[in-house]
DNA sequence: GTCTATAAGAAGATAGAC
DNA sequence: GTCTATCTTCTTATAGAC
């Protein structure tokens, strides 16, 4: 748990809740149990309620997936080794009970996408910065513009899919299955 | 609407709802309502209540899913044109508002898995016979049993994360993004 | 099989004291 | 910035008449 202020405790709190169990699954009074914030202070840092909260929620997610996926890929010499270890990282997440922070909006977007619009937004602006950080990895290791832009989103595509059957299975062999089969996919 | 009995009626509607919205965002006078079945019969028809309507929704959704995939999978004489054809008309259908019945089972697994065992293997099975419906298809354009099952793993993560991408970005470019890809991936 | 009424609790949100 | 109390609404679930 993050040592700043209120506001922030809150915030890290929820985005984990949510990532768990979704929006309507996550009650203010559990993130205000749970994260030991103070009660009171809900709707001073957060005026517009529970969809205030969630949408700052999201987009502290998309910076926490954006620096971990940066980190990874930064480490190996090929686009193959590069995404394999991102992958093997998430899987190694999974066989644990934990899931990886960050990797959830879709649960949120799933949920939310036909009645908050707002949220709809939001998330789909985490999902782009995700996807321009693939394209520019790919970009780096010599695929041609276009190609690196769609294999980024099937990349995507594959992460968020094989995460949720992840989470299912209760173990990360899906993630490691989607490992494997990346060499086919990233070829020139 | 299908026009069979009330038990029938209330499970259609609620599977329906539950993709949209997820299983905590559905209550269960929604779901009378909007079905029009009569209020007074739901716990006699399902007497465990929201959980048992939800366990039997999910195998509705997973007979749907299989059924249309069975369907798509037959009408083509390669596997890459015959898996296009199947992520094609799941495109289409994200064009419009709707979701693809059966397809939005992740929704429900991911919200679900953490706190209702129950409903984690309900969700488990149907992703199972899913991949089991893939490989018999990859295995009769003759690919290898291993490795049909090791894609049938990975097309069903592409499909559930791009529809996902789909529902998020209303619009069914995606999935379009992901048949493009197929053939790299559906190599002997 | 269906209907009405209602229990019992939890949800999000607000007001006003401190 | 925080606390307490409260309001309203909605939830799941039950009881008992028809």
């Amino acid at each position: 748990m993050k040592k700043g202020n209120t506001r922030d405790v809150i915030l890290h709190t929820a985005s984990e809740l949510f990532q768990r169990q979704g929006y309507h699954g996550t009650g203010l009074n559990q993130i205000i149990e749970k994260s030991g914030a103070p009660k009171g202070s809900l709707y001073y840092h957060f005026p517009n309620g529970k969809e205030e909260i969630a949408i700052e929620a999201i987009k502290l997610m998309g910076h926490h997936i954006l620096e971990s996926a940066r980190e990874d890929l930064s480490e190996k010499d090929t686009a193959i080794e590069a995404f394999q270890h991102h992958v093997a990282k998430i899987a190694d997440v999974f066989d644990g009970k934990a899931c990886v922070d960050g990797l959830q909006i879709g649960l949120i977007a799933s949920e939310m996408a036909s009645s908050h619009e707002s949220i709809r937004l939001v998330c789909q602006s985490a999902y782009e910065n995700w996807q321009t950080l693939y394209t520019e990895c790919l970009q780096r290791f010599d695929f041609e513009t276009e190609r690196a832009k769609e294999l980024a989103v099937v990349i995507n595509s594959l992460l968020e899919g094989a995460s949720i059957l992840a989470q299912t299975n209760e173990s990360g062999w899906p993630l490691r299955a989607v490992a494997k089969q990346l060499p086919a996919l990233l070829v020139h």
